[in-house]
DNA sequence: GAGGCAGATCTTTTT
DNA sequence: GATCTGCCTC
């Protein structure tokens, strides 16, 4: 059992003199970007280039040069960078208060201060998406949809999603042909309703509510602008819709916003992020300085070149270069193995060896992958060859059952209105309060416009309501007012609040009865391992209060434990646990890796279908965006990278049959060399044995004319801003490029935003009566008439082809203007 | 009301 | 392969 560590609360501390930090380890452009200092700033940093080092000596410049380090916020994108940027700060300048942290925390605690404004109070609940997906499926049993075609994980991603793309209940428009769009429009006022009456937010509203706040309170959007006057965000080119308008909103009157990003690092596109963010940065912000970080540190000469080539393949890109002065090193490998289970002893055996020549620890290693799934055949490979590892997928651990019922418990005390947390605690241990009483129990709560907590505690005036059960609610309730008053000790140390409710509840009793449970876990274990968590945390903020530290602008949920460990156990990441220091290699996602460097680093499973992810082959956006998964994935490496695929894989229960990615020859080249039992003699991938489809017929083609092939292919195909996929038909590959469909956001200023999020604005089509217009599936043909105006107006469209007379909701765009060259 | 079993279902990436 | 659901029995 690995052990588990929550990132720190900000150690404040603002006493010490300030070192001037020195700038001499910075070179030209790294310094011009660190001594800016007012002004809107873009730094386009490359991989290895020193982005952290420039954003850190940054902060530390502002300070020596005056500014409040508590007006200086510095967004990144996990609390492990977030963590890391804090201690180089630091070693630069000593401790400073300068609020760092994901978006996620960020917003969480601007929430908490003026939770008022959208009706929350302070002490709401943040719910994981397991407990929001439960509100969900409790919604939709209220209102009798059925979920059988609909999984609640496509709803919840539907509602996510149109979340972060900043839409509401009102301007979410279902998508043609997309039946959870209607189910999830339905769903989503009563969830929204059902989660504001619990008090509870979920992971998308601390953003949504946090950028509401700013569009629709002028006055304290001022307020706030004026308090974190200097903002500094992290891998930029994933930020979504929501956290521009966060951005945006806390930097009209003081736009002292530096952002750094990497278009060619974008990878969040899914999850509604644009490239457009950084790509119109200084579109949005005129007087924007801009700074390019080319020269990579990082990896070497050969490493670089193939990264370079790969990406170069995207079409949607700004170009640019990648300089080294490194050696070129090793050359990188690609290595076509049997099997999947080849593969993993391979390269387990080729770790073990190299860590028991001396040659490398096991820290030194990262084996990448697309998908969690690939995991399991790697850790059993390692595992048999003595090496140890770390998968780096930590949320297991606050997933745990055990730990997930006790943070419950907290989040109850904290929030008795939280009625997930009480479902999920009320009947553990047993106490004979059952499905049929708890449904009882929640029509009465809610004929009373109760929470179920104080009905629960007037359970005797429940009619039909079993006395026994009736009994156990009382109880229950009681209960929780005890453990209640535990919680509101002054210097409330939650690691003992943990022990209480442990002890008082019986769950401990009940852990220690179960002993180890089918899968040989010790349950208690694990939950005594969240006590020791708790303890560091109650010593961090010890320490913090014993400091006398107050910082200026006064965090409150920190001065809050409870609050703040509930904060941070919700929000913490993958990426979270992983920790460099220990010698383990270290096995994560392609996106989990982003950020991080390795000495070595394997790529594996690089196939068709796989990476590419097979849902992505059929949208060139969605390829480009795997394509510059794979280029992440290469820079993570210093001194050597292998990219890896079998011909035979088993992957979930089945056994497969695969052809090596086509992003393995866009990076064959001069500086790669070809290897495993399946490479072909030839020396050159693109044998016909791997390509049932060989595109150019009887040509055999090189590296170099394959790369041309791949950069046309996509003309194939076009991918619609609805997601609707058009395929040309056997298009030759000169078939007319259409322009890609532009990014989903066409707003460009805080007021656009903020009459978007108010639902002012609903999206624009711009047709007109007798034009000639596209489909993804029917193809073109001309629009007839238009009846009804805005949004939710119809136009009947007369196609071409076979499809004949249709009508379509134009708001939804899936009715497009034909760009007829 | 609780617990156990068999069958069905769906498989990306994550704050 | 894993997880969830519904159904069954005690």
């Amino acid at each position: 059992m690995s052990s588990i560590r929550l990132p720190p609360v900000c150690a404040h501390a603002s006493t010490a003199p300030l070192p001037i930090p020195s700038l001499d380890s910075l070179n030209d452009s790294q310094r011009q970007a660190a001594t800016h200092v007012e002004g809107p700033l873009l730094v386009l940093a490359g991989p290895g280039s020193g982005k952290t080092r420039v954003v850190t000596h940054r902060i530390a410049h502002l300070i020596s040069q005056g500014v409040p380090a508590g007006q200086i916020v510095a967004l990144s994108f996990t609390n492990k960078a977030a963590d890391e940027m804090r201690r180089r700060v630091t070693e630069l300048v000593g401790p400073q208060p300068v609020e760092m942290g994901t978006f996620h925390r960020f917003a969480a605690r601007l929430l908490r201060r003026h939770a008022g404004f959208v009706g929350l109070t302070s002490d709401y609940s943040i719910l994981d998406p397991d407990d929001a997906g439960a509100v969900l499926k409790r919604a939709a049993k209220k209102l009798g949809l059925s979920l059988s075609h609909t999984p609640i994980d496509r709803l919840a991603g539907t509602i996510s999603r149109a979340k972060n793309d900043l839409l509401t209940p009102e301007t979410f428009e279902p998508r043609w042909g997309r039946p959870a769009d209607e189910v999830a429009r339905r769903l989503w006022p009563l969830y929204q309703q059902m989660l504001l009456d619990a008090n509870s937010v979920d992971f998308d509203d601390l953003l949504v509510h946090s950028a509401r706040l700013l569009t629709d309170n002028p006055d304290l959007r001022a307020i706030l602008d004026a308090r974190h006057r200097w903002i500094l965000v992290d891998e930029y080119q994933d930020t979504n819709a929501v956290q521009y308008c966060i951005v945006r909103g806390l930097s009209i009157d003081h736009p002292n916003l530096a952002v750094t990003g990497d278009p060619d690092q974008a990878i969040y596109g899914w999850r509604g992020a644009s490239i457009r963010n950084i790509l119109e940065f200084e579109r949005d912000y005129p007087t924007a300085a801009v700074v390019k970080l080319e020269h990579n540190y990082r990896s070497s000469a050969n490493i670089l070149g193939t990264a370079d080539r790969l990406i170069a393949h995207n079409s949607r890109r700004k170009p640019k270069r990648l300089i080294t002065a490194a050696a070129p090193g090793e050359l990188v490998r690609i290595v076509l193995d049997s099997t999947s289970h080849d593969e993993a002893d391979r390269i387990a055996a080729e770790i073990a060896h190299a860590i028991s020549s001396g040659k490398r620890s096991p820290r030194d290693f990262a084996i990448l992958f697309r998908t969690n799934a690939l995991s399991r055949s790697l850790e059993v490979a390692l595992r048999s060859c003595g090496v140890s590892y770390q998968l780096v997928r930590g949320l297991e651990f606050f997933k745990r059952r055990e730990i997930r019922d006790v943070v419950a418990w907290l989040r109850l005390l904290k929030n008795p209105r939280d009625d997930e947390a009480l479902l999920r605690v009320v009947n553990v241990p047993p106490r004979g309060i059952g499905r049929q009483s708890l449904e009882l129990l929640a029509a009465w709560a809610e004929d009373h416009r109760l929470s179920r907590l104080d009905a629960a505690a007037r359970a005797a005036g429940i009619p039909g309501l079993s006395k026994r059960a009736a009994n156990a609610l009382v109880q229950f309730g009681r209960l929780h007012a005890e453990l209640c008053a535990a919680a509101a000790a002054p210097d409330l140390r939650i690691a003992a609040l943990l022990e209480a409710v442990l002890n008082r509840t019986g769950y401990r009793q009940m852990l220690a009865d179960d002993g180890v449970d089918e899968d040989g876990n010790d349950r208690l274990a694990n939950v005594e391992e969240l006590i020791t968590a708790a303890q560091q945390l109650d010593d961090d903020i010890a320490a913090r209060r014993q400091a006398g530290d107050t910082a200026a602008s006064g965090a409150a949920a920190d001065d809050d434990p409870l609050a703040a460990f509930l904060e941070t156990t919700a929000l913490v990441a993958d990426t979270d646990i992983w920790d460099p220091t220990v010698e383990r290699v270290a096995l994560m996602t392609f996106h989990a890796a982003k950020g991080l460097e390795f000495p070595v680093v394997y790529l594996v499973a690089m196939e068709d279908g796989i990476l590419p992810h097979e849902r992505s082959l059929d949208h060139p956006d969605q390829l480009e965006e795997e394509r510059r998964l794979v280029f992440v994935g290469i820079t993570r490496g210093m001194h050597e990278v292998h990219a890896s695929c079998a011909r035979m894989r088993d992957y979930r229960g089945t056994r497969r049959i695969s052809a090596p990615s086509l992003f393995l020859n866009e990076m064959i080249g001069s500086e790669t060399v070809l290897a495993g039992p399946e490479a072909p003699a030839s020396g050159n991938l693109a044998v016909e044995s791997f390509f049932d489809e060989d595109p150019s017929g009887d040509d055999r083609f090189d590296a170099a004319d394959f790369a041309d092939d791949a950069r046309a292919a996509p003309s194939a195909q076009i991918t619609r801003q609805d997601g609707l996929t058009l395929e040309l038909e056997d298009a030759p590959a000169a078939a007319p490029q259409r322009r890609p469909a532009r990014a989903n956001l066409a707003f460009a200023t805080a007021a656009d935003l903020a009459e978007r999020l108010s639902g002012s604005v609903k999206p624009k089509h711009n047709l007109s009566a007798g034009q000639r217009v596209w489909h993804a599936e029917y193809g073109a043909g001309l629009l007839s008439g238009i009846s009804g105006t805005g949004p939710r107006s119809v136009g009947t469209v007369i196609f071409d082809g076979p499809a004949g007379t249709r009508k379509f909701i134009l708001g939804h765009g899936s009715i497009e203007p034909a760009d007829e060259k």
